[in-house]
DNA sequence: TTAATAATTTAGACTAACCTAAAAAATGTT
DNA sequence: AACATTTTTTAGGTTAGTCTAAATTATTAA
């Protein structure tokens, strides 16, 4: 059984290895677990004594497939509490990470498909991250940055791409959920800040940061 | 904050205090907490250091009012979580002690306040054992002992004692659940096992042993 | 009241996860 | 190709929680 903290290592590898190039780095991974790089080094040669990794000194770590259908377990459990928080306590979408990051360690393979069946097998998490289903396979959904959506096309917003509360709370404030309708009225060429409206309706000002953190399908 | 360990050990030492007599033994601490007797020793020194109990060499360990209020939010964590578990996801009252063992540990005022409104603001658990309040505060229900009962008086089924999976396991088997009326038929001199009507109806023998692990009220 | 027994504490050691500082390897630059 | 810089690993140490074995204190029995 692994601890905590080979969890959330597994898990930084997969994200890492999903967003940047391979193999995953040591000091990425050091920045990602917000630990030194020779911790960083101690845990990779555990994980691949445990065969849940490939390492290669000064090379890097990939998951092998266990390691990644473990790493997937552990978000599919994330999303699904989540999911949870939000849709049956109430917690707003910028509350719910820091809970789960502690739920996603529950060890009962029983009670996450009973979470699952009680919230309707939910696809997507309140970030609009989809769910792996329990036998960890993760529907990929192909969206685009809403910085590389064409102008005067309307698109839907499906997902965030970073997930931090105070990002959230600003997509609150202006009216920016998953599945609302927006439509890029103009691009300011002197910083990449885009005119948009949200739902036909109000027109506002966003930073190029803020479209290139926001997915969106046509 | 405190560890999983360190809660574990004050929920252990408020259960043994309500059980036996003050204060808490060494031994009887590292029995409960199924580790060895020098292991309790040096937790009981550092839960007087942190000023969650009262301890002198030899002789024992007593909660102090701020340990016993952090002992009792944890017992309020695992009743509420048995309790959705079973109201919410289907678990029946045998399979929630294991997961409700974890489930006490996650960090979130927040989360607990808003269970205990998803769930309603239950007074007892599954196995019919009060929930303290947000404030600590445990409402003390006077029970007696089945064995204890007069016979031929109909009682009702408030709580289990012994909160075992196979004890809770025999009495689903037998149609005992927490709200049953019970009647004492017949007490047998020989070895202190009980004939027993369930609910009027079936009539059925329980040891000693089972009527002392089950509290009723008239 | 002394001796035997039981309970408890101390001593010393282990593991997981972390750290800093130093050494080694890889990469970049002239 | 040689040197400088960056990245990664190794060495050695810390803390929390555990253990076994030995020492100490308390309790019971002769
Ligand atoms: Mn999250
Ligand atoms: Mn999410
Ligand atoms: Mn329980
Ligand atoms: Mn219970």
């Amino acid at each position: 059984m692994l601890s905590f903290t080979e969890e959330n290592y597994l898990k930084a590898i997969y994200h890492l290895s999903e967003a940047g190039t391979l193999p995953v780095l040591t000091n990425d991974l050091a920045d990602s677990m917000k630990t030194k790089a020779a911790s960083a080094t101690d845990m990779v040669k555990k994980l691949a004594a445990k065969k849940l990794i490939s390492y290669q000194k000064y090379y890097g770590a990939n998951l092998t497939s266990k390691g990644k259908s473990d790493a997937l377990m552990v978000i599919r459990k994330h999303r699904l509490w989540e999911t949870f928080l939000v849709e049956k306590l109430g917690f707003t979408w910028d509350e719910v990470h820091e809970v789960a990051e502690q739920l996603e360690h529950i060890q009962s393979m029983t009670l996450i498909e009973k979470l699952d069946s009680f919230l309707g097998f939910p696809k997507t998490d309140p970030h609009g991250h989809p769910i792996p289903d329990a036998l960890g396979k993760i529907k990929e959904m192909k969206q685009v940055h809403l910085s590389e959506f064409p102008v005067r096309k309307k698109c839907v917003v499906r997902a965030v791409k970073n997930g931090s509360p105070s990002f959230l709370q600003y997509l609150s404030k202006i009216g920016i959920r998953i599945g609302v309708m927006l439509n890029i009225v103009d691009k300011i060429d002197f910083d990449g800040s885009l005119e948009i409206s949200i739902d036909h309706k109000k027109k506002i000002f966003i930073s190029k940061e803020a479209a290139e953190n926001l997915l969106v399908t046509e």
